[in-house]
Order: structure tokens, then C-alpha cells, then sequence
DNA sequence: GTAATTGCAAACGTTTTGCATAGCA
DNA sequence: TGCTATGCAAAACGTTTGCAATTAC
């Protein structure tokens, strides 16, 4: 399992580590996902990789986008309304999605996570990962 | 906002009231709507419907549940893997999903929705609208 | 050298839509 | 009657895949 990432220098150590093949494409993608701080979905990706290689193509961008997730590097989200997005696996945390802007604010809470898995056992069930977002409009 | 349907009439009065027509085919899927506990997605919506009249189309189960949807009668999930699932629009509840069988348990718990109140408080948000999933296995 | 990776285009599965016909109110 | 809903087929959408050519190691 592919350890939090700061840099790309790290992303690209640790993958090539694990066995990864570190091509041209997949450098800058690696260095755009280790650069950027939203949650991107492939497209973007896309547009993005293409301003420093015009020669990459969403297949790529999609291939590696799955060969990052098996490797835990990155997590795949599907928030609602269409496209998967995507971002590095730091720590766990949950999403706030504005529904006037799209912005996506990460949060945290550790009391949370205890009452969902006190609800689960409450069920006679563990649980393998969950997903919470609150969908929000900014306090005026 | 139509309430909560314990029943087939009781779903087609409603709708009527908010000046919508009720043919045929939306009473078939009306019916199936009322009469059904899990959370059917289109395609096995269209087969249950189909034995009762053949001639029902999939574009009809797909603008039905649109309909349905923008009335307040039915929400629409996105879980985990393609298809869109559906469901009464009963009291909101949360689900947890069992990954080894996909089967789907509803719960409830005042504790967490109070958190999550909380929680998008402190960001300086109201709660429009969340979603909760737990993916877990049955304890042995 | 050779096995993995790429770009392209075509296929995929789900959902939506244009259009001419049918049917509710 | 008039306007909405329908079925069908085709399009749209995001994503995946087969293939021949390229590239990392």
C-alpha cells in the first residue's frame, strides 16, 4: 500500500517500488496529482496533462487514474451528477460539496467515525470503508 | 413536496394533485413502487413491470423516475458500481450495504444526523441534502 | 530484447432524447 | 380538442478495451 505522497519525487520512488513502470505519461500525471488540491475528474486530468503534453490521451489518463487506485495512492470518488473524481490518498476524511459553487471541503471527525462503527456492530456487520457527503449551501 | 406513499392510491391522488397525469404505465410503476422493499434500479424495474403489461418501455421507467424524483415521491441512489437504485421517498434513513452480497439495510440514528449538522455548522454551511454509506461485512 | 504501456478508434453500459403516434383530461 | 406521455431507435455520456506501434527497463 502506496504510503500518503507529498511530492512526485515520492509518488514515482514508491511506484516504482512497487513494481511500476514510470513512463513519460505517467510522470505528469503523477506530478499534476501531486500538485493539485481539488478533486479533479479525468477530463480535467486530461486538460491539464495535455498543457504540459499535448500528447496524452484519456485512456491513459483513465488507465492510470485505475492503476493508482489499485495501488492506494489515490481514491476514486463518484459524487453526484455524472464523472468520477479524483484525488490523493491522504489520510481519511469525508466531503462537503457545495451545491451552489461544486467546491469540495474535506473534514475530519473522529466522533463520526465511532458512532457509524458503533451503528454497524448495532447490525452485526464491520465496516470495509464508508462514504459521507454533505451536500451544503454557505450560511448567510 | 408529495409525502410519504404507503400505497398505490395514495401515491396517484397525490400526483393527481400536483397536476400530474396518471396513465397507465405510471400506474404500473406507481404499484411496483408501493408494493416493493428493496431498492430496484431501472432495468429491474422495467422486468417486474413488463409481467404486468409488456408494452412498458425503459425510456418510461427512466422519465417516470425523473418525474417521481422532482415530485419528492422517490430518491434516486448512486451506490457503489453503475446502475442507479430507487426508492420510496419514506422518512430519510442512511444504508449500509453488505459487499459481499449487495444487499442494502436501511437505518436511522438521530445521533449522527445531529453530528452532521454540527459538523457542516462549524465549516459555516447548512445541510441541503447527505449521504451516508457504510460498505461492511457481517461479523462472524 | 521483451514485456508493459501507449494512442487511437471502436465498444461498452447506462441514461437521455427526437420524433411520430397514442391517449389522458 | 389540445397537450402530454409514450415507444422506438438513435444519440449521448463516461468509461473501458482490442490492437498494432512504441517504449521502459
Amino acid at each position: 500500500m502506496i504510503e500518503t505522497i507529498q511530492n512526485r519525487r515520492d509518488y514515482e520512488n514508491q511506484l516504482r517500488a512497487a513494481g511500476v513502470r514510470i513512463t513519460r505519461q505517467r510522470q505528469v500525471i503523477l506530478r499534476i496529482l501531486s500538485e493539485t488540491e481539488d478533486h479533479p475528474d479525468a477530463f480535467e486530468i486530461l486538460q491539464r496533462a495535455s498543457a504540459i503534453d499535448p500528447s496524452i490521451s484519456l485512456s491513459t489518463v483513465y488507465r492510470t487514474m485505475k492503476l493508482l487506485e489499485e495501488k492506494g495512492a489515490i481514491q476514486r470518488h463518484a459524487f453526484e451528477g455524472g464523472r468520477a473524481r479524483f484525488e490523493q490518498a491522504a489520510g481519511h476524511h469525508d466531503h462537503l460539496i457545495d451545491v451552489d459553487t461544486g467546491d469540495v471541503i474535506e473534514f475530519h471527525s473522529r466522533k463520526l467515525e465511532a458512532l457509524q462503527e458503533e451503528i454497524a456492530r448495532q447490525l452485526g456487520y464491520e465496516i470495509v470503508h464508508h462514504r459521507m457527503e454533505l451536500y451544503a449551501r454557505k450560511c448567510r
